[in-house]
DNA sequence: TCAAATTTTAAGCCAATCTTAAGGAAAACT
DNA sequence: AGTTTTCCTTAAGATTGGCTTAAAATTTGA
């Protein structure tokens, strides 16, 4: 995997190279702005890390030129700015994620992580027992039978199929579906698994959701 | 591990204590700000989390009269205000970071491992003997074979495992797991220990959680 | 704008889990 | 050996948390 660095503080750059090439990512270095463009039109890497100001040309302005070519290759911004608004706006530009300076290294490999994922072979067709989900066309099949949710059911189940033999607790369920952040002394996912449980008509034998008393709910291929 | 929450609103720190709870933090909360330095002076919490605003002591001053006691205890501020002078204000008084409302619960999970990560070693696998457990994703195995825990064997479990090699004393065990500090005149650990036995199915050469009479229990690989 | 679908709240019920308690077994001490 | 202490084991009562349902609130769509 292939990244390229846009960052004209040369102890953040050769931080960042050092630490991700011991990931065993490859890792270029620009340190202006329209060489970090042209590096980036040019180099075939497979995840950008802007800054948010660099000489030459702003780390938005490359980002935007980048997305003109490369839809699909990931961009992350570095920023020390942090209000709501810039944050907006670099997301506009294109960019997936975008962490706030200083920043944790561990973190951002999280999110390079998170980022890279979908290249290394995610399919919009998830399968559990037999059950189909596609994400891209939105539906949801039990064997042959083609199974109406809604919205949030069908988030509910994307959600814990994605996460496949790993317990997902509520609280991480409740942030990532209904993203709700505080206070959630609420019984929906409840009412929700009760929902999906029923529609699916998940028989003895075929308990793919199963429940994790006291902490959240597993889908599970068995 | 041990979490303190100094917050005055009920809503924040609830929620705040149900989602660590389910990653298995032991929390205690302290609505008021005398009581909450009381308790982080007597309380041997492995991490503090201070609103910057509480009635009574401001979340700063806990901080620093904390910090003259105890050195190495990780803190991190709550703060609702966001302006540069102020963070910088907060990480002078001694706090290892700050997270600004509204914050995300996985942002400020992943800080709190951050802190606590040179304590409890990064990973969330541990292992004993031929047991796995994975804090993670909340499971255990006995060979390839899952076992399935309730919450406070599970806890126990894990605190055990931390702790392999080490005699864990009764008074530690009921602190850490069941939160009780005082009047541990039950036999619920015996009970959960027996529990954990059995569902582990620990043959006569496995015996990897041995008691030690008149003191508690330790966990070894053997 | 009104009706229908979806989402959320609330409450009672039930089952899993937690805790207590008590009798028996094993170890340590006299 | 007898006594005492500590631990193990079991079972029953208390508590918690999840399931289910129905109705209220909200959103969507005609």
């Amino acid at each position: 995997m292939r990244i390229l660095i846009v960052e004209d503080e040369p102890g953040i750059s050769n931080f960042l190279k050092q630490g991700l090439e011991e990931e065993s990512y490859a890792v270029d270095i620009a340190e202006e702005g329209k060489r970090g463009l042209q590096l980036a039109l040019t180099g075939d890497y497979d995840l950008l890390l802007l800054d948010w100001m660099v000489p030459g040309l702003s780390g938005i302005e490359i980002c935007r030129q980048f997305r003109t070519e490369f839809k699909e290759t990931p961009v992350i911004f570095l920023t020390a700015k942090d209000t709501v608004d810039e944050t907006i706006f670099g997301l506009q530009a294109g960019a997936n994620d975008y962490i706030k300076k200083p920043f944790n290294f561990e973190e951002l490999l999280e999110r390079i992580k998170v980022q890279l994922r979908p290249k290394s072979g995610e399919h919009s067709v998830f399968e559990l027992g037999n059950i189909t989900l596609n994400t891209a066309t939105h539906q949801v099949f039990k064997s042959e039978e083609e199974i109406s949710l809604t919205q949030k059911e069908f988030a509910l189940l994307e959600y814990l199929i994605r996460n496949k033999g790993i317990v997902c607790r509520r609280s991480r369920i409740i942030e990532s579906v209904w993203d709700i952040h505080f206070e959630y002394n609420t019984g929906v996912i409840d009412v929700y698994i009760n929902a999906l449980r029923k529609k699916l008509k998940l028989g003895e034998d075929e308990n793919y959701i199963q429940t994790v008393r006291g902490i959240g709910y597993v889908a599970k291929d068995i």
